[in-house]
RNA sequence: GCCCUCGUAGCUCAGGGGAUAGAGCAACCGCCUCCUAAGCGGUUGGUCCCAGGUUCGAAUCCUGGCGAGGGCGCCA
C-alpha cells in the first residue's frame, strides 16, 4: 500500500512538476498536512506565491482523498483529509499485522554493539551501546532487513598476560570467581604490576605464551572468558536484550586473519613503515593508522580491519554499524577510509559509526560513583529498582537513553526518568496499560470492537487517527537516519493524543456504533504503543 | 597547535530552509458521583551563544569569533 502522504504527493507534483515536500501540520488549524511548494515556484515562475498556490489548488487532483484544500498564510497550501479517508487508513494500520511497517527491507546489517570488556563489569558506556544497538537490532529486522549483531568483546591483548600471572602467583581458583572478583583480580594485577619490576617482565613473558598458544595459559585465558560471560548474560538478561552467545565476535577471533591482513595490506602498497611500525596513512588524517606496532604486536585497528574484512567477505554484510562512543569518530572514519583504499570495503557496503554522547552526572562531568569510580551497569540499574519496579525502572532508564539526540552527552537523573509524567518511558508504558484495561473492560462487558474504525466525530479521534498512519514512516526514518529519538517523539505524541482522547471521548459510555468504533480506534493504537515500545526494546505491561 | 561534536525557556531536551520557535520538569490556577488523576486543561517563562554572509524567507546553510566537551603514531 501507498501511505496517503505518497499519494497526496504524487497529486500535486502531477500538477507543479517538483515534490511538494509534504509536511505535517505545524498546527491543527492548518490541517492534516502543508506544503510550501507554491513559495518556492513563485521564483521561478514570476508570479506571487499566494497566485500560484491558489493555481495548484484549483489544478490538482485531490477530491478523493482532502476536503478542498486552503491556501493560507504567504502562500502555504493545507490539506486536511477527509474523515472517511482517514478512517481507512487507520483501518489499515489496525489491519496489518506490523501496524503499517513495510518490511521489504532485504538487506544483511551488521551491527557491533555492547563490547564489555573481559574480566570487568559493564559499566555505563556499554550501556548505552548495548541499549542503543537493541534498539538498531529490532527496528531493522522489523524493516525486514537481516541483522547479524557482533558483539566484540574485548577478549585479547597484553592485560592478559598480567592476569593469568597474577593468578598463578596467587594459587588462585579461577572456577570459584564471579565478574566482581574478576574485576578486584584484575586490580590486584594492575597495582603488582606496577609495584614489581620482576611480575611485570613475567607478564610481559606471559603475553608472548598467551600468543604462542602455551596450554596452560590458554587454559586460564579460558577460564577468564567463561566467567565473564556468565557475567554479560546475566547483565543482558536482565536488560532484556536480544544479544545471545551466537553473536559474540571478540577481538581473539579475529587473531588469525590478522598476519593476511597485513599482508595484504602490504601487497596493496597501501602499509609502510614508518618509525618502525607499520602504518597507512591517509589522505584527510593528521595521523596514520598503526597496524603493527614497532614491537611486532598488532595495534586494534588491525583487529578491527579484521573485523570488517569478515564482516563484508563472510557475512556479506550490505550495511555495517558501530555503536560505540562518539569519542571514537576519529578512530573509526580512519578505518573506513584505510579498508577502502585497501579494498576491504567496497563502495556499495556502506559502513556507519553510530557515535553515542556520554553520560553525565547532575554535576555536567561524566557519571562516576561517590568514590570517583567507574559507575557500573549493575549498581545503575540497582538505584532505578530502588524507586520503580523492574519493568518500569528499565524502561525509564532505556527510554531515557534512546530519546535525545545520540550524539549528544545526557545527563543521568534517575528520579526525572522515573516520572510517570513527561517524556519518560513510565508514561508511555502508563498509556499502554489504560489501553489494556479498557479493552479488557469491554471485552468483560460484552462490547464488541468494530473490524473496522468507521466513525471519526471528534477532533482528539482524527488527532490519533492521523498519527497512527505515520507508525510506519517514522520506523523506516529510524532505519535510515539511526536516530531511536524520532521514534521516541513519535510514541510521546501518541501516548498524549490518547490522552486527551481518553479525557475527551467517553469508549464504554457512548452509543453503539460509536463505541465499537473506539474500540477499533484504542486497539490500533494499543498496537502500535506495544510494537513501538518493543521497538525501543521496552516492555509494555498490561497492567500498572 | 590541528581536527570533530555541541551551544534553543530557570532545568532537561525536541525542532536542522518556511506561518506566531515547541514539549516536559519546576512555579501558579483549574478539573475526579465519570473507562487508571501514574491523567487533562490553562497561566507565567525565549536577544534560538555573538557577529557577518547567502536567501523572497535562517534557530536551521556558509564564514569568523566565544564557550563547553572529545580526539590527535605504537592503550583498547
Amino acid at each position: 500500500m501507498s501511505s496517503l502522504p505518497q499519494a497526496l504527493s504524487r497529486r500535486i507534483e502531477a500538477v507543479t512538476g517538483i515534490d511538494p515536500e509534504l509536511r505535517p501540520a505545524t498546527k491543527p488549524q492548518f490541517g492534516h498536512f502543508q506544503s510550501n511548494v507554491a513559495l518556492r515556484l513563485a521564483k521561478t515562475e514570476g508570479r506571487p506565491p499566494r497566485e500560484v498556490a491558489q493555481r495548484v489548488v484549483e489544478q490538482a487532483d485531490l477530491g478523493d482523498l482532502c476536503e478542498p484544500p486552503e491556501v493560507a498564510g504567504p502562500g502555504f497550501i493545507n490539506l486536511r483529509l477527509r474523515t472517511d479517508v482517514l478512517a481507512r487508513a487507520a483501518t489499515e494500520v489496525l489491519t496489518d499485522p506490523a501496524s503499517g511497517v513495510p518490511g521489504g527491507g532485504g538487506e544483511t546489517v551488521v551491527i557491533d554493539y555492547s563490547a564489555p570488556n573481559v574480566a570487568k563489569q559493564m559499566h555505563v558506556g556499554h550501556l548505552r551501546s548495548t541499549i542503543i544497538g537493541d534498539c538498531l537490532t529490532r527496528v531493522l529486522r522489523a524493516l525486514g532487513h537481516t541483522v547479524v549483531p557482533q558483539n566484540h568483546i574485548g577478549d585479547w591483548g597484553r592485560q592478559f598476560g598480567m592476569l593469568v600471572e597474577q593468578i598463578l602467583a596467587e594459587g588462585l581458583d579461577v572456577a570459584g570467581l564471579d565478574l566482581a572478583g574478576a574485576e578486584e583480580l584484575y586490580r590486584r594485577a594492575n597495582a603488582h604490576f606496577a609495584a614489581d619490576e620482576a611480575f611485570a617482565d613475567a607478564s610481559r613473558q606471559r603475553v608472548v605464551l598467551l600468543q604462542s598458544g602455551d596450554e596452560q595459559t590458554l587454559a586460564i585465558w579460558r577460564q577468564l572468558i567463561d566467567i565473564s560471560l556468565a557475567g554479560f548474560r546475566a547483565a543482558y538478561e536482565r536488560l532484556g536484550v536480544l544479544l545471545t552467545d551466537a553473536d559474540l565476535a571478540g577481538e581473539s577471533t579475529y587473531n588469525d586473519d590478522l598476519p593476511a591482513v597485513v599482508a595484504e595490506l602490504e601487497e596493496s602498497g597501501a602499509a609502510v613503515v614508518d618509525d618502525g611500525a607499520l602504518v597507512v596513512f591517509v589522505e584527510g588524517f593528521n595521523a596514520p593508522m598503526i597496524v603493527r606496532k614497532r614491537d611486532g604486536g598488532f595495534g586494534y585497528s588491525a583487529t578491527d580491519l579484521a573485523a570488517l574484512r569478515h564482516r563484508v567477505r563472510d557475512l556479506h554484510a550490505d550495511r555495517i554499524l558501530y555503536v560505540v562512543g562518539a569519542e571514537q569518530t576519529f578512530h573509526f572514519n580512519q578505518v573506513f577510509a584505510v579498508a577502502r583504499k585497501a579494498g576491504f570495503l567496497p563502495a556499495e557496503v556502506r559502513a556507519e559509526h553510530v557515535g553515542y554522547g556520554m553520560v553525565l552526572g547532575s554535576d555536567g562531568k561524566r557519571l562516576r560513583t561517590r568514590d570517583g569510580g567507574t559507575m557500573k551497569l549493575a549498581d545503575l540499574l540497582d538505584a532505578a529498582e530502588e524507586r520503580a519496579a523492574r519493568p518500569i525502572a528499565l524502561a525509564a532508564v532505556k527510554y531515557a537513553d534512546l530519546s535525545n539526540s545520540l550524539v549528544k552527552d545526557y545527563v543521568f537523573d534517575l528520579d526525572r526518568m522515573v516520572q510517570t509524567t513527561g517524556d519518560t518511558g513510565p508514561y508511555l508504558q502508563y498509556a499502554h496499560a489504560r489501553l489494556c484495561q479498557l479493552l479488557r473492560r469491554a471485552e468483560a462487558e460484552g462490547h464488541p470492537v468494530s473490524p473496522s474504525v468507521t466513525r471519526l466525530d471528534e477532533p482528539a479521534e482524527q488527532t490519533l487517527a492521523l498519527l497512527l498512519t505515520r507508525f510506519g514512516e517514522v520506523v523506516v526514518e529510524v532505519g535510515t537516519s539511526l536516530q531511536p529519538h524520532r521514534l521516541c517523539s513519535y510514541l510521546y505524541e501518541l501516548s498524549g493524543a490518547l490522552s486527551v482522547f481518553y479525557e475527551q471521548c467517553p469508549v464504554l459510555k457512548s452509543e453503539e456504533d460509536v463505541r465499537a468504533s473506539r474500540l477499533a480506534l484504542c486497539t490500533a493504537v494499543r498496537d502500535v504503543l506495544a510494537r513501538g515500545l518493543d521497538l525501543l526494546g521496552i516492555e509494555a505491561p498490561e497492567r500498572m
